[in-house]
DNA sequence: CAATTTTGTGCAACGGCTGTACAAATACAT
DNA sequence: ATGTATTTGTACAGCCGTTGCACAAAATTG
């Protein structure tokens, strides 16, 4: 007798998950849930016929839905034209949702994310100033079982975002920061929170959010993007090359915040001196600029306090945004000339400071790499509202869309 | 009709250029071009039936030879046991070679090598001191022509390594190292010095080399491999990411010459200050050491001069290895930080020389990268001979692998 | 209302993959 | 030597997604 030849649990044969199916309904949620059935059949790149298959497929699966009274929109903005208006495609009622989980500095954040992004449902608590792995874990599951219940849609899984590095082979945090944790198993940590067998997916928040900022927001089309952002503590770096994010070996990629901005400065919590994230971050920066600065008041309310204080000329503040922008533009230019991205997206405060420190940061990228003045990287701000939120859905969502299946309800 | 919800659980895949053939010979060109089917089958994953097919598939289109005696090694290094033996399979001599050449300080070499890796034929030329592009260019396609001709196989490409960052749209090469060319269009100018419509792929000599080593040398299994080198002036840097190169958005990633080791350093031709390779390369050690350099002695002997200067105790030697290890480790700390590697090679003269510095490079590292310290990152010595070639032609072959087809050999 | 243009569907065919059954070739025990 | 266990290669029928073509459907244009 011999053994099953197929040893895998997941397929035994070459499954591309690159089926034309599953690529439909990649260009339907990249499209943001809705789109034309020519539209899809045109970037399907093959025959209508095949794409009529694929369709009927993601039809029966209950993934999509197609509009019977076609409207006469045309694909290419022409309006109309001659010739037979195409069906417009949506994602699914009965398709599975993404819940997503994003641990901030003041703020737990959980939504219910679709197919396409969109977020149906968003909750927001307030955390307490130093918590405990345990209360904020119970709060984090308690939330995620609420909303799973009342969300009348299957579950496809749970994307949750960290303020730490993550581990891709488990989930496990290392060092979150702002908070006073060594280490969490994070993954392990929601999984035993759950009733129900959903899959967890764990990500650092920058990587999330640069991820989300790539397929439905400024970073959209770029094949290089390189993301950095700073929210309080500490500041996160990203990059997302053809679409997926690169986390090196272990999930550890990107700590830009630990680049040495100044070989002989003040040591930092990494061991190293001079780390660009020890004067560069939301707190030097409050610092440097002589205002007063509290987790509790939100990013928001920080940024407008200095950016008012910069723009009526106060000196402090005004020297403040420009040291900062130099070092970053001194550590952007490095990146670049390590990584050649064609886009970089600043988020968090930098987004709301980049139009005061644009061209000290432009002008240090120049000088301090040559590619870049061979050719110049367009520097844009991040535009999306709760980009972490949704790139953690992503984590789930990208399972579902290359399987077309949503794991089983029980087991 | 609609078609059957069972699709994706054992589903045949669509017709993707990863189908069964095409893995199977990427197989037998990473195992050294030679491999018993067993071995093949059980590494493809799917059933003896299906590897059957795709290796008959192989064997038609005069790919692959099938032995007709099968010798009793078994696959697992188990020497022989029960069972019928598995029959070896080789690269055909019917199968297509790439022609690749590779430009270096003090010679020009072109290369014929075959499916798996091998080198059938190497030709050095020395080239003057400083040459022009028009006759430099007039000698590699001479020699390539001449092998081509005498190669006796079907030609699938020519594979060219520049000093220099490549633009990988185009082939462009931006401002080659240690020759006084402004930027050159190697690919253009390769294409018309050749008869015959050879296709031409042109990379940076350090991405190919990490590229060779990755497949055939002792970058073998990493996963994110980070490769640096030196061979007089400058340094490079190439980053292999599952088994690809990582060029960033242009084919211009990985200048990690100038990354700043000294904010404060000397002026770089690069506009930057205190660029790594100002001070770390062949030639700022040559002259640290206070030992004669010259681009005609090749690397072995000035690797021969240092090293003895510093065994036999020769303090500038000594300092000189001890400086530029601190630096280096510093350097390779920071790309820790960004990228994560699961391994770290060094090529060129650093290969040479890491028996030395070793200690001092890993306590740099060590020091500068919470990484690191976390979990520490091997660092090797490269192996491999004439890894550069090797890479180039990996760029050619790596399209017969994908396609199974030999281009049209005129048209 | 006919002509044109674009879109969706039915149908036959194809190609690669799967699993099963069976034949071939060896080692090992008796 | 003979038979059994074990592993490897091959033949065959069936499946499924894809393809290309022909034709029907639904709009604009004249």
């Amino acid at each position: 007798m011999t053994p099953p030849l197929s040893s895998s649990i997941i397929g035994p044969s070459g499954n591309d998950s690159a089926n034309n199916a599953s690529r439909l309904l990649t260009l339907l949620h990249h499209a943001g849930g809705e789109a034309t059935r020519a539209e899809l059949t045109a970037e399907l790149g093959c025959g209508r016929s095949a794409a009529g298959y694929a369709l009927s497929d993601l039809v029966n699966r209950g993934l999509v839905r197609v509009d019977d009274r076609p409207t006469a929109r045309r694909g290419d903005g022409s309006g109309s034209g001659p010739g037979r208006p195409s069906h417009h495609v949506h994602v699914a009622a009965t398709s599975p949702v993404a819940l997503a989980a994003h641990l901030r500095v003041d703020t737990l954040d959980v939504a219910v994310i679709e197919l396409g992004g969109r977020v149906l449902r968003v909750e927001r608590e307030p955390i307490e100033v130093r918590p405990d792995v345990a209360s904020i874990f119970l709060r984090i599951t308690r939330l995620l079982r609420k909303l799973g219940r009342e969300a009348g849609r299957p579950i496809a899984g749970i994307g949750v975002s960290m303020p730490s590095p993550v581990r891709t082979e488990d989930g496990y945090a290392l060092e979150p920061r702002h908070l006073e944790w060594a280490g969490v198993p994070t993954r392990d940590l929601v999984r035993e929170g759950l009733d129900e067998p959903w899959p967890v997916h764990v990500g650092n928040d920058a990587n999330l959010a640069a991820l989300a900022e790539h397929r439905h927001g400024a970073g959209r089309g770029a094949h290089q993007l390189l993301y950095l952002t700073t929210e309080h503590i500490g500041i996160g770096g990203a990059l997302i090359t053809e679409g997926t994010v690169f986390g090196g070996a272990r999930g550890y990629a990107m700590e830009v915040g630990h680049t040495t901005a100044d070989a002989d400065g003040p040591r930092c919590s990494c061991g190293s001196r001079g780390c660009l994230e020890l004067v560069a971050d939301t707190r030097a920066l409050m610092r440097a600029a002589y205002l007063p600065d509290s987790p509790v008041t939100g990013i928001e309310y920080r940024a407008r306090v200095l950016i008012e204080a910069a723009e009526r000329g106060d000196p402090a503040a005004t020297q403040a945004v420009d040291h900062i922008s130099t070092l970053l533009g001194s550590g952007i230019a490095g990146l670049i000339n390590v990584l050649d991205p064609d886009r970089i997206l600043l988020g968090g405060l930098l987004a709301k400071l980049y139009p005061l420190g644009a061209a000290r940061i432009a002008a240090e990228m120049a000088e301090r790499s040559f590619l870049e003045r061979a050719v110049p990287v367009p520097v844009l701000p991040a535009t999306l509202d709760c980009a972490a939120l949704l790139g953690a859905a992503e984590l789930v969502l990208d399972h579902v869309l290359q399987t077309l299946q949503v794991p089983a309800p029980a087991e």
